[in-house]
DNA sequence: GCAAAAGTGTTGGAGATACACCCATGA
DNA sequence: TCATGGGTGTATCTCCAACACTTTTGC
């Protein structure tokens, strides 16, 4: 800081843009709206708000995802901060991107069409509104590099999960498939899941067990 | 983005803050300076500045960085954005960390002095103002993960190097020692660096071979 | 001649990969 | 009875970790 006192520097609008990722059908998706007002009506764009002077980013950044979702506590971390000069051709605006992960099953069809929302899948996005491209990939890029080391499959899935949910999931995230039996190796030596006990069967007639995240990890290594 | 209109929000001062990395007497060090302005002056703090409407964030990180180093090209990466409500006690300052990596010796001590900065060894850190540990700790996290798939060690060393200065800086910033021979082969095997053939004989009797980075490298893999 | 840093190879173990078939059940 | 998804084991390979002595040369 140097000494110029405050007044003679600008202030900008700050904005929360969130990112929010789904698994349904197989594939990674995230929801995604035609902007309802200018500038960019009519393109696909993240959902986000200004952030107010009584709250801090991830305290806006939740309260989006709540208005949106009806969820609370949900999985996000921020991915960083956005400034290109024209981003917003109104006025200044910084926005801070944030990812959240949730289990599109959680999630209220009625919230979706009242916001005009729809689930978009990753590898098929539309171009998006100004910078929310660049946000979406990068967020992206977090979300593989840090898959080993932080437990995100389980926030995109139910409490309990077969391990051919949890492969999906995972696939789906790295974007390509891996060996069955080494990843189910994988996942119970690991000691990040835990057997319930409990047999699905929804998915498969023969029925399959159902794990869920194992609450007694200290650090997540995949 | 929902439609309320701009004017109903508030806006926030933005600045970023400078963590300086280097690397001198085997210790890596950081950047300090006490603050000399209220709110807390005399305390340990970042070097920062705020950002204009004329600039982005990282053109902003980048001046600030001109100004204190006088260097040009600083390898320079986003750390986060902190947003604390009281984070700085005078009015709502948003801010965004940058971490910097430069090679100390290029550094102009009459610029430190002029600045009133010292360099401090990371590992014996005082308390720092406001958030600003946070953020010194968030960017240590960020340089240990990276170590292996960013060229992070050469930004902090001279364009010629010893494969023993290099392994200094690695072990400094990873925080532990590794195995001399394992780590010769590795730098080797891994393609990061070609020999240059000249010979260092400052800092031993023998001489040692002196490298660079491989500029031809794609990915950056260590 | 000795102190100080440079340089050099081998072995063992752990973890990752590749790979194909049987099982249980509902329809 | 057959279609569907669930479940399992072994052999190989690659990568990482452990480990100690010789070389050169300025002083």
């Amino acid at each position: 800081m140097n000494n110029n006192t405050y007044e003679q520097h600008t202030q900008a609008y700050v904005s929360v843009d969130c990112i929010i990722f789904g698994f349904d059908q197989g594939k990674l998706k995230m929801l995604l709206g035609k902007r309802t007002i200018a500038p960019g009506l009519g393109t696909w764009a993240l959902y986000g708000g200004f952030v107010e002077a009584t709250e801090t980013l991830s305290e806006a950044a939740k309260r989006v995802l709540t208005e949106l979702t009806g969820l609370k506590d949900i999985y996000m971390r921020q991915v960083g901060a956005y400034s290109d000069i024209d981003r917003d051709p109104i006025s200044r605006v910084i926005s801070i991107a944030y990812y959240a992960l949730i289990n599109a099953k959680d999630y209220d069809e009625n919230l979706r069409k009242a916001f005009n929302l729809e689930w978009v899948e990753i590898d098929a996005l539309p171009p998006l509104f100004s910078d929310h491209g660049t946000m979406v990939q990068d967020a992206l890029q977090i979300l593989r590099k840090r898959i080993t080391s932080e437990p995100l499959c389980f926030s995109l899935l139910p409490e309990k999960f077969t391990l051919t949910q949890f492969q999906n999931v995972f696939e789906a995230i790295i974007g390509k498939p891996v060996d069955k039996r080494n990843f189910r190796k994988r996942a119970k030596q690991s000691g990040v899941l835990v057997a319930t006990g409990e047999i699905d069967k929804l998915t498969s007639k023969r029925g399959a067990m159902l794990y869920k995240q194992n609450p007694d990890i200290e650090e997540f290594r995949f």
